[in-house]
Order: structure tokens, then sequence, then C-alpha cells
DNA sequence: TTGAAAGCGCTAACAT
DNA sequence: ATGTTAGCGCTTTCAA
């Protein structure tokens, strides 16, 4: 049987549907309780729940947005996809979520769908990407927050969010230096990904404050995984002088430098000082626990729904306001870092 | 401006939206060849997509289904998400994720928007949860696919999938006793969790097979987090006789056992055998590389959704058909197993 | 204070 | 081979 409508509340309520739709949408204002105290009643008995895709058609609003990520298994995205749906579920917005698994083609097929269902905007922060999305978004103006991309201008309503390593790398370095290190090594992802880059350009920034050589610090191409780390520290072992302070890119390749360190009899942070970045939840509990560079995950998720709000409240009246914000990183402090070795 | 509708295609076509709505719904049948490219061209040049609001209405699809969980951090269920995309993609159907953050209410909140909005049926996969959530679903004739939850049958379209873990534990028992093990102990989760006791019981009646009676082997209450194994070893540690296996209800906990059992000099697989329970990625990685009972979590959300679209399917002619389905466990063997110690 | 009617963008009978 | 028309379930003028 067909689901109750309006309608259908209307007749046992004993009034028009339009009045139905008045106690929906809550305004009252001119209506005898009596009236809404019928309908309402009505409502009840009958169990009625409101057509949202019928109010949409009428409204132009679906409450409904998206967000695109790479992989949902990568714990990055588990908690920036926690920051959005907390924000959205605050708004009453329901959130569709688009795995493009590295795939260009996938994430403009959902991209396509994702307009023909009318969602009101869009997050993407796929680490693989295409202007063509956005081009395609834009086209059927439906804004858009992307996560570290350069967006070229193209009178859209995108907003970015950029992540900026260098404070809280630059809290790394300054700490390793006020323990007393003069060596060190970078453990960088693998080098054709931009934010690898960065982290390291950031390292050696850092670094050069304290007029520390850029040419003195080597870098040892990781995988971002445990193994990598492992692997990494066998090559650092083999050096001389041995450096005392390692950067990894991020918390796993540090956890497998300690793994393999402590195979190589080296001890951490006795002998060799760690610091990873990105504060994934294990380095907490790994051993000894990890100072590594917070990235702030939960708030990258809670920022870009909220700057996707702005555009959509926003290009109702005004041209619209696209808008750069940065997340920025710090250090936390654990105990895989200490006073460098005599 | 508003919107390109199907109205303004026919109207550059010099077509009715008639014919514009069969170029886009593939009935090409009867259509002059001429027609239909002058239709294309149309919605080429003016970049129209098709509303599927509008569509939905007249439909009554929306192509939409759900799923919630109780936390998208936890990485059990990024794999069973990442299993729901894949064959949603396939089909064309679009997920929204809802984190119910175990919160009841919350979770029925999300319910009431899911079923405003038309979905097509909900996967439930929140640890907890609550039959209102069915009752509800179920009045507005919405069909769902529940995880590892008893549904008293309320003549609703609910499937269930339960997960057999006796399988993969038993595997993992009957590998024990090949290796010569005869005094184990389990490491379980807090056994106020249906899925701890579970496990805890398939535990001991695998090793009731084997004649191990059941009173001599202790259960040390964890965390499943790796410092709930930590503190496990301790206890084992002070045990005597030394148990020379264990079983974890989780990976973490295993982890944490193997971890605490270095810095207290027994060595794994050497002196102790642990078997963790789960899978998960990080096991492989671990030094030493876990034994452990997988769970299928990925092929859990292909089975999810693939029974969700059965519902769908059967729910149009006949009565409905829900049903119950089993995943098995299975035993991955690492090397954090060896032949017990003398 | 409430109702009638038109319309949101599309599909599907029914005509032609 | 294509057009006309009547909805789908709701909101929103405009009247009354």
């Amino acid at each position: 049987m067909p689901r109750t409508t309006i309608a259908d509340v209307a007749k046992v309520a004993g009034v028009s549907k339009a009045t139905v739709s008045r106690v929906l949408n809550g305004n009252y204002e001119y209506m005898k309780p009596r009236t809404r105290i019928r309908v309402e009643e009505a409502i009840d008995k009958l169990g009625y729940r409101p057509s949202n895709v019928a109010r949409s058609l009428t409204s132009n609003r679906t409450s409904t947005v998206a967000i695109l990520v790479s992989d949902v298994g990568n714990p990055f995205y588990a908690d920036v996809i926690h920051g959005v749906e907390d924000e959205a579920f605050k708004k009453n917005y329901d959130v569709f979520l688009c795995n493009t698994n590295y795939d260009l083609n996938r994430g403009l097929a959902f991209i396509r769908s994702l307009i023909d269902k009318r969602v009101e905007g869009v997050m993407i922060m796929s680490s693989r990407m295409s202007d063509l999305w956005l081009a395609e978004l834009n086209r059927n103006n439906v804004p858009a927050v992307v996560l570290d991309w350069e967006v070229k201008a193209m009178g859209a309503d995108v907003s970015t969010i950029g992540v900026n390593y260098a404070i809280g790398i630059q809290a790394a370095v300054d700490h390793f230096i006020a323990l007393g290190h003069q060596r060190f090594i970078h453990v960088s992802g693998p080098l054709h990904l931009q934010t690898a880059r960065d982290r390291r350009d950031a390292f050696w920034s850092a670094l050069a404050r304290h007029g520390i050589p850029v040419e003195s610090v080597p870098v040892i191409e990781g995988d971002l995984q445990i193994e990598g780390g492992r692997q990494a520290i066998k090559t650092i072992a083999k050096l001389s002088p041995q450096p005392t302070a390692v950067f990894a890119a991020n918390d796993l390749t540090a956890m497998g430098i300690i793994a393999g360190a402590r195979a190589q009899g080296i001890e951490v942070p006795r002998d060799l000082s760690v610091v990873g970045l990105d504060n994934i939840w294990l380095a907490e509990q790994a051993d000894p626990p990890l100072t590594t560079v917070n990235l702030p995950r939960y708030e990258i998720g809670q920022l870009a729904i909220q700057m996707l709000f702005d555009l959509l409240d926003s290009s109702s009246e005004r041209p619209s306001t696209p808008v750069r914000r940065e997340v920025t990183t710090s250090l936390v402090v654990r105990q895989s870092t200490a006073a460098a070795p005599q």
C-alpha cells in the first residue's frame, strides 16, 4: 500500500493540505490552537512522515552534503569524517560518503551522481583529484571545500583548507635543539607526493633557522608504513657519524624506526630520538610513547563542513565568499625523544 | 538563475518533454535517430543534468541507502564501509554514512531523517542499537540488514548477518594443540560485551573438544586495547605453572601482550605463543607478525549491501524474504606462534 | 484563520 | 515516432 501522504493527514484532520503543511513547518501564527492539535493528532495517528524528496522539489534544499575521500580505511580520513559528521548532525544534514579509491574517474562519477541528487555542497579530501571535478561542480553551482589543493580560480564557490606543517615541525626541531641534538636525518614519504615534499621542506627550513646546513641532513625515502621505517633504520645504523635525531614523515614510519632500532641494539630515546607526524591514536600506545607533530584531523572535518555551510549561506545572497583557511600543527612531546647522547 | 530543466532541453531541441525523457531513460526504440541526436545535442549544449529529486518523486526510488555505525574511527567499520561502498557504486547507489557515537537517541534521529529522505534501505552495524530503530523502519517499510543482533521477528524486512567465531577459534586451538601446547589462557574483552563473551565461549568449547577442562583455563579481562594486553601479561608472568599459549580477544590486545612480554624478558613465540583476532592491517606489520583469527570485514560490508539489495528486489513482489547469513572466521598463521617450550 | 490552486521537474499512460 | 496530460507529495501565493 502507498505511504501516507499529506492528503491523508488532511482528510483525517478535516482540514486542507495547506493547513497540514503549515503545522509541518511551524507556521502556526494565525492558526487556531484547536486546528493545530487536530492536525498533530492526525499525524500521530497515521504515523505520518513528510517526504523530503517532495519537499526538496519545491524548496530546492536537500539538507544533504557529501564528502569524497580516497579511502575510508585510512585513519586520517576516519577522524576527518567524524568531525564532519558531528557538525552535520547538529544542522540536521546527512552526509554521503564517497570513496574514490584513488581513481579519478570514479571520483567524477560520484560527483555527477551527487549533482543529480542535488547535494547542496561537497567536501573533497581525496588525495588524488582533478580540476575536472571542480569544473563539473562549478557548472552546476555546487559549492565545494577542498583540502590541500591549489585551486585555479574559476569563479567557483570553492573554499580551501591548507595544512601548516611548518609550525609543528619547527616546534619539533626546536625541541631537538633544546635537547642538544646536532646531527639530524629525515625519513620522508614517497617524494612524488606533494605532502611528502612539504614536510621535508618544512623540516629543512626549520633546521636552517638554527643554522644547520641542509646539506648535512640526509633524507631517506620511506613508504609511510612501518616497514619503510624498519628499512630506513638499517641504513641509518651504517651512517657515520650517527645521527642522534630523526624526524619521520609520519607516525607509522617512526614506529618502524623504533622497532627496527631495537632489533639493532639501538635504544630509543637513549641512543636516538625520534619524532613522528600525525599523532595517530597508536602513537600514544607505542613503546615508548611517540613524540609527534599533531595533525588536527577532527578539526579539519569540522572546519570543512563549517566552511561549506558558510558557502551555502552566502551563495544565496552575495556573489559568494570563497575563503582559504589554514589549520595548524603542533608538537606533542612524549617519550621517544631525550637529550642527545654524549 | 534557475537550473536548466527538461523543459529547457525540450525547447532547444524542438521536441516535447516526453521525448527528452525518453532519451534520458534510453527508450529510443521507436525514436527517429535524428530526434535522439537533436536531444542529445541540446543536453550537451545546456550541460543539462536531470534532477534525481524530481525523478524520485515519480519513481519512488532514490538509489540511496544508509549505513549506521557506532564510530567510523573504529578500523573494523572502515573496512566494512569499504565493502559497502564498492558494491553500492557498482549499482549506482549512494551511501549515507551515519555515526551513532554509541548513542541510541542519535541513532534514532538518524533513522527518522533517513526515512524522511526515503532511503531505500538501511544497514545497521552499530554495536549499541535498539529495537525501536527497527520498529521505526518497519513502520515505514524500509528494509534493513543488521549485524549481530537477535531480531524479534516483527514481520519486518530485516535480514541479519551473524559472525561465526567458532570456526576460526577452533582452528586456532587446533593449531596450538598441534604445536604441543597444553596450558592456555585467554585475555578477553570487557565481559559485558556480547561479542567478548562469544569469543571466550568459543575458545572454551574449542578446548573442550580436545579434552582440556575449561576450569584450567584462566580468563583475564582486558580492554581490547594495547594497554590491556600489557597489563595482562604482568599477571600471566606471575602464574604458575606458566601458560604457554594465549588467545587474545583481539589483535591490539595480542600486540600489547607481546610488547609487555618482551619487557619482562619473555620472548614470543619462543616462550609464549600468542594468537589474536581481527586480522587488522597492523597485525601483519607487528613484530613478530601476528598469528590471528581473521574477521572478514570487507566481506561483511559486501554481504550486507547485497542482502539489502535482495530485500529491495523481493519487497516489490513477494511478501519479502528476510534471511540470516553467517560469515565465517579463519586462522591466519604468522610468526607469533611456535612449538610449546619443553 | 483557512482553503484552492498552481507549480517544483520529472515520468508514464494514452493519443495520435 | 512523438506529443498531451495527469499526476508524484509538497509549498506557497492569493482569496476568502
